[in-house]
DNA sequence: TGGTATTATCTTAGAAGTAAGATTTATAGT
DNA sequence: ACTATAAATCTTACTTCTAAGATAATACCA
């Protein structure tokens, strides 16, 4: 298995690693920001242990989870909760159609969408695998009480909040890597 | 662009969508694993758009800003601290040497091994643009003042430590996907 | 009605990363 | 010294995902 332990050689005589933390806020916000991502890291692995054992990738997950609780949905509203590109659903449910997980079927109003649904061998595996994997994450969360998980989820209710506005108001702008990864070949 | 709000349809009769969530710990829990996805995901989209912007991936930018603050590392150790696979450091290193950010330097000691180390021209990088990037982090975060920004990342180091304990207990099961995925063709 | 823009999904090519194994070097035991 | 084991990196083949464009159906508007 690839991430083991080494034991640490001491580098050779440091040029002086570089100081940024110039102001308080400023350090404070990327401490929080590295914990904030060492705990989600951290959760998700313990979800993705339990997802895996089951014999589904994170992604094939997500999209039966997210049928299991709401229902059939079209394919573009499934990609949209899940994140993923309109290749990726489509690869996606491809997969779990294959392993009889899920099916397409018509939509009657417009004949350009698909519904995507849960078979019902779809739906008697999350019956049957669900509460784990709920009951898995209650235990990584177990870090806190749960009066103090609930003060946990406002802080980061405002927080994600406040952060996804910061984000969506940023231009979205990838073409620059393309232009500078061509430029220097 | 592809992810953009469509208005939605009303689905077929759905039938009945499931609950589960029993007792209150684990719904909590749920709650709480969901909201603190959101919140890592939305301050990374800022995180990304900035790094993006200077046309570095997210991978790149972790390589070189490990080397920025710690200084020249061996490869093996910049891989455990970017969690990559061996693969992927090589991989990600020949990209940046390429474009003249990093190069590898002969480890005296040991001649399996090699630094990577920022060249002069990463190490201007780095001053260049990382302070507009923790700016753009310290503004990613700033839906809570600092104070309890403080709070908060005492009760996400608290969190982050238990659930990297249960994930290190669980034993990794990768082996059953391509087994099950395998039985399914 | 016809024309244009939009939407939903699928296809294709390729980027980015992993796992497993190959290669080379180091270490420890005998 | 010799052998076996382990470690650090690299190579290869493969998986998963994205971006861009293709295809087909719909909506809107004159």
């Amino acid at each position: 298995y690839e991430h083991l332990r080494t034991k640490m050689k001491s580098p050779q005589p440091s040029p002086a690693p570089a100081r940024t933390d110039h102001d308080l806020p400023t350090a404070t916000a990327l401490k929080l920001w590295v914990v904030l991502s060492r705990a989600q890291w951290a959760v998700q692995q313990v979800s993705i242990n339990d997802i895996e054992s089951h014999g589904l990738s994170p992604a094939e997950f997500a999209i039966i989870e997210v049928l299991f609780h709401k229902g059939p949905m079209l394919l573009g509203e499934v990609q949209r909760k899940v994140l993923v590109s309109s290749g990726g659903i489509t690869f996606l449910v491809d997969k779990l159609a294959k392993r009889g997980l899920v099916e397409r079927r018509e939509c009657p109003s417009d004949r350009r969408a698909r519904y995507a649904a849960l078979t019902p061998e779809g739906e008697a595996l999350m019956h049957e695998i669900f509460p784990a994997h709920a009951a898995a994450i209650r235990d990584a969360v177990a870090g806190l009480p749960v009066d103090e998980q609930k003060t946990l989820i406002s802080a980061l209710k405002a927080l994600g909040k406040e952060a996804e506005r910061v984000a969506s108001e940023t231009p979205r702008c990838k073409k620059a890597v393309a232009e500078l990864n061509n430029s220097a070949s």
